[in-house]
Formats: C-alpha cells, structure tokens, sequence
DNA sequence: AGTCTTTGTCGAAGCGCTTCGACAACCTAT
DNA sequence: ATAGGTTGTCGAAGCGCTTCGACAAAGACT
C-alpha cells in the first residue's frame, strides 16, 4: 500500500504539495508536478479512498435506489442503471447500488454515514415514503419519476402524459374511434406508480379532447394472460380499432393473438407500443412506438446532480418530451363494415 | 453530524467503549452498553463511513461488474445484480455498482484505493484480460461465469456443459434425431463467452454419445433474423423435429414462426429452451427448459466471497446443476412420414 | 489472606488524506 | 531601491474511527 506521504518522500516534497498536485487545488510548478507525477507512476501510487473521504466529507460516491421488484421494465431499469454508473464515473462518482428493499432506512443510512454525497432513486411512487427524508436532509438527490407533489425536489422522467396524448393522437389521426389500453399489471396500479397513471391520464385526456373512446384494462405479463384480456376487451368493444400497449411483455403475445384471430396488423387494427426501441424494432411487426429513453434519463439524473454538488443546479423537474417513430404496426383505421 | 465522541460523552463513558458496544469485539457490561445504545439512538448516531474504513482498512463494500453491453440476458444480469446487493446488505456490505466499460483499469482502481473489499465480476471472458490482476492481488474476488483457466480462481455458474447435454438427452429420450440448436448472436460466440461455448460443447459430446444429428447456428434476437435462421435451418435438415433455444429473444419469435408455418408445438416440433423461469412460462406455449438461476447465483458468488474475507473459503469452481423443468413444448418424436 | 485470572473500561496512537495559515522567493510597479 | 503583490511550497492540525496495551475491580482458587 503506497501511500501519499512515500510519494511525497520519493518526490522530495511535502506530503502537502503531492496532494494539490492531485486535485488541482493550488497553484504547482511544473517542474514539481512532473517530478511528483513521475513518483507516482513509478510507485504505482492510488489514493486512499476512506482516508480521502474522511478529510474532505466527500466520498464521490453517488447511491442509485433501484426497485427489488421485477414486475415490469426491467430491461429499462437496467438500462437506466448502466447510464447512471457510466455517466458517474465520467464526473469522477462511483455508484452504490441499493435495492429498495430497505426503503427508507436505506436512505438515513447512506446520509447518516456520508458513505454517498448524494442519490437517485428510481420506481417513486405518487406518495412515496422516502420523500419526506430527502426533503429534510441537505444531501442532493435526484429522481427518477414523478410523485405527486415535486415541490423542493429534482425529478426527470419521460413526459408521459404527453407519451399518452401522443398515442392517441396518433391513432385518431390516421381515423381510429375506438382505442383500448393495454396497460401494466394491475398491481402496478394499485402501488399508484406514478408513470402509468400519468400515461393514463394524458391517453385519456386527448381522447375525452378528439372525442374518440377510450378503454383501458391492466395486464400482467404472458400469453395467457394477454389473451383473456384481448378476449374481454373485444368483447367489451367490438369496434375496437386501435391499441395502445404500454407493457413490454404484453407486445409479443398480443401481436401473435391477433395473427392467430386473423386480425391483420395494421391493415384490420393499429397498435403503438410505449417501450424501449429495441423492444419495438425486434417485435414481429415493427412497432410505432414511443421509446423509453432510458439512457437520456440516467445521464440526466446524474448530470442535475453533479450540477447540485457543484453548487449550482436548482430544484426543478425535467421532462423529456416523448417522440413518436412510426413503423409498421399503424395504419388508415379499416371502413367500417 | 452527530459523533462517536459526542455519544461516549452523552453516555458518560470513553469513545472506545462505545465502539466496541458498537462492533462487539470485547465484552461490555448490560448496563454500560445499555446506556451506550440509548445515547446512540436519542442522537441518532450514524458511525461515517470514511473514517471507519480509514481505521479499520476495510470499507464494507463488494464491487460488481456488471457488462456493458446488453445484448443478451439482460433481466438475468439484474436478476443476478439484485441478488447480489440484497445478499450483500444481509452481511453488511453494499455494493459498488461497476460497468465493464472501465476494464481493468476498474480493478486496478478498486483494489488500489481500497475502496471495495471484494469484487464480482460477470460476463467473464474465456480469456479475460482482468484476471491476471485478480490473480496478482490478495483482494479476493468471485467470477459469475467460467474463464478457461480457473486456476486461483472461485468462480460460480450454472454447469453449461450439463445444461447442454440435459437438453440433448430428454430430446433423444422423446425419440427425436435430428436436432437444431439456435444460440445468442454469433458476437457472443466470437468474443468466446464461455457459458454460450460450454453449453455448445455439452450439446454436442452428448449428441455424439446418443447418436443425435445437431445443428448449431447463432441468431440475433428479433423477429426477422429468427425468420431467416429458422428458413436455413430447415432447408438444411429437413428432418428436424427438435429445438433447442438459448437465446432469450428469440424463443416468442421461433414461436410464432412454427405456428405461422404450420408447424405445432409440441406434435411436430418439440422446443426446449434454456432461459429464465419467467420466459419459459410467460411463452405462447409453456417451455419445457432449463432455468437459469440467477438468483441462486448471485447468493452463491456473495457468500463465497464473504466466506474468503472471513477467512475461510477457498478457491473452487461451484456449478450449480442444471434442473430441467417439462412443459407443454416437447413431446414424442412424429413418426417419419 | 494472598495470588492469579478474568472482566470491563479507558487513554492514546494512529489510519492516509485535505486544507489552512505561514512564509520564502521572486516579480512588478512606483 | 522599496513597498506590494504573486507564486510555490511546507508544516501542522485535524477528519472520526479502531485497536492495542494498560489497569482497576471483582471473582476464583489455594
């Protein structure tokens, strides 16, 4: 173990001096920096990560809360976690990765501790219990979601009330009446998750505006139960022409249920999928789609921090605006018969 | 920031007792540590992490790599990173999210600044350029997934090689001689990632043994590329009746493809898959398959691991048998026409 | 009763780093 | 030439914790 002050010896300065080398902090000659430098490569020096934090109260360490459940997007949640380490580590923070499991606890653990200088949840609920925490600590911290009430925290998240009016708009344009939700699993409802109620809202809200129907069923995963709620929902409304699929493990089983009732897609019924472009491109009909930026969100979550840390960086909620790519799975709603 | 000092002073005893109240290491009398916990919690005392890990040369943290890229088995890496930060937590450590991207510079970095105690690495390479390091160091370490030379190595996988000949055998067992193998994307086997070339190798040795012609071709996830891969493979061998599937994007896919064309599952063609649980169960038909514990994976590498930094522990290479669940895919050989 | 353990507590020395004030040495402007 | 400012370096004081040796006090044994 190499330790600052053997550099500082075999460089023949102070112990004082190799440490503003590393970080900058005052003004070096060059003739030292290079000979301290030099040490440094020689004797194959890194810094002491504990001791480092210790002296300064900066770990450089941001947490990232991710959900324990696997009941929906966990490719998404992967994908954000990916973007969130890689981004990190670009400003010089290394990511600790806690599940939500521990909930709050979590969150005065990390604070308490000063093992992170800041964190990210993710999977927030409309009213979620850790909030009051992170509006009482003066640690920064981002989400990612919405709850119900922002007020004094930083949240970015797809905009998807937009992501909803979008859909819709979409299908009625092209002369949809009727169009059905498919939605996540129903639990995914009752835990009030923020993102599917806003897509619900912005889906409804545009339909109530364009005077189109609108019916919206939850569903869990799988082939068979996509097909009882296919089932129903045709039954339901006869007429329905247009689908909107929020649930990546809904697309697949939905477009081979249709296939198999003879249903064309588009030219007999239209879908659009809220998924991740590689979800939509891999589907057996080329999905339209509004994709899941999930990369974009993780370099955001991270990059209001980093701004928060350095000071600047205000409270404020960023939404990324949806966009809508149109593929092969939406057309001219069919005459009706 | 409340303080250990602050606490030994409010209890009225010396800040050395109350760290070992604290870690346990020497005994303490009922009353004192009474009064230490009491103080503890009315002050609400966090001990900070840096200057514990500065005093005791150990920060409580497991370092995971996770890949980068994700091309393939993506819930099964979060799977797995889950279970590993939730098994981690119950033996006191957390964990430090790390992404390939860095290599082993990374693992240099890591074990230099002491900033981890440990690590896991996924998505081992046959020939991995970090294990030299691993290999040069004390910090111990636990692979998910097998390299070529285990040597000084723990490592911790599902046994491949055996899922491969399970597979070959219950299909031969169901009397099918002519058997097709669609594998992850040709990238995966041209960067020799071990479990997809241990899976191929026990696929084919028991092949040979049974007597059973095989096929192997890689396949990119999605629809289209299934559609082409699926062509050649029965303009090829005509006579396949027998699937095996380890390509997670690819199993709804071949489904519908073998629908489309007549084919049923599973009196034509019986498919067997090698996937997680959830796939093969939320597929249009149930799959019979092998599982991939992922789960059980992320348990067995933390608790080795914690074992070697307790002390005990050796190295060894732990794989974990494969179980191969029978649904509704596979059946009797048709007879020959 | 005296010696030997055991038990519970304390004080002090660091762990390796950052950071502040001090201060030579050197420039620059008057 | 001298006062005033820069610039580059150093020493020392901690950051909050762990851990070691020391040592009273109390119990166990002859």
């Amino acid at each position: 173990m190499v330790t600052l002050a053997e550099v500082a010896q075999h460089a023949g300065v102070s112990a004082s001096t190799v440490s503003y080398v590393l970080s900058g902090k005052r003004s070096i000659s060059g003739a030292t920096r290079q000979r301290v430098e030099q040490s440094i490569r020689e004797l194959g020096y890194h810094p002491n990560a504990g001791a480092r934090a210790l002296a300064s109260s900066k770990s450089n360490i941001i947490a990232l809360m991710v959900p324990l459940r696997t009941d929906m997007y966990v490719p998404v949640m992967m994908e954000i976690a990916i973007a969130v380490a890689t981004t990190a580590r670009m400003h010089g923070y290394d990511v600790l990765l806690l599940t939500g499991e521990e909930g709050p606890d979590a969150v005065r653990r990390v604070t308490g501790s000063g093992l992170a200088d800041a964190m990210i949840l993710m999977d927030v609920q409309l009213d979620d219990e850790r909030l009051p925490l992170l509006r009482g600590t003066d640690q920064p911290s981002v989400l990612i979601g919405l709850p119900a009430d922002t007020s004094g925290l930083t949240c970015v998240d797809l905009d998807f009330k937009a992501t909803g009016a979008l859909c819709v708009e979409h299908l009625a344009m092209l002369g949809h009446r009727d169009i059905a939700v498919i939605g996540e699993a129903a639990a995914v409802y009752e835990r009030h998750t923020g993102f599917a109620e806003r897509t619900l809202d912005g889906l409804r809200s545009r339909a109530r505006e364009l005077g189109v129907r609108l019916l919206h069923r939850p569903c869990d995963g799988g082939y068979d139960a996509m097909a009882v709620t296919l089932a129903r929902i045709l039954d339901e409304r006869p007429d329905t022409t247009g689908f909107v699929v929020q649930n990546e493990s809904a697309v697949e089983p939905m477009l081979a249920l249709l296939r198999q009732q003879g249903r064309a897609v588009p030219e007999d019924v239209s879908v659009v999928a809220v998924c991740p472009d590689q979800v939509a491109t891999q589907a057996s009909v080329r999905l339209t789609s509004v994709s899941i930026p999930a990369q974009e969100m993780g370099r955001h979550a991270v990059e209001r921090l980093v701004a928060k840390l350095d000071g600047h960086g205000k409270d404020e909620v960023v939404l990324i605006a949806p966009e809508l790519t149109v593929r092969a799975s939406t057309g001219p709603a069919p005459v009706r018969s």
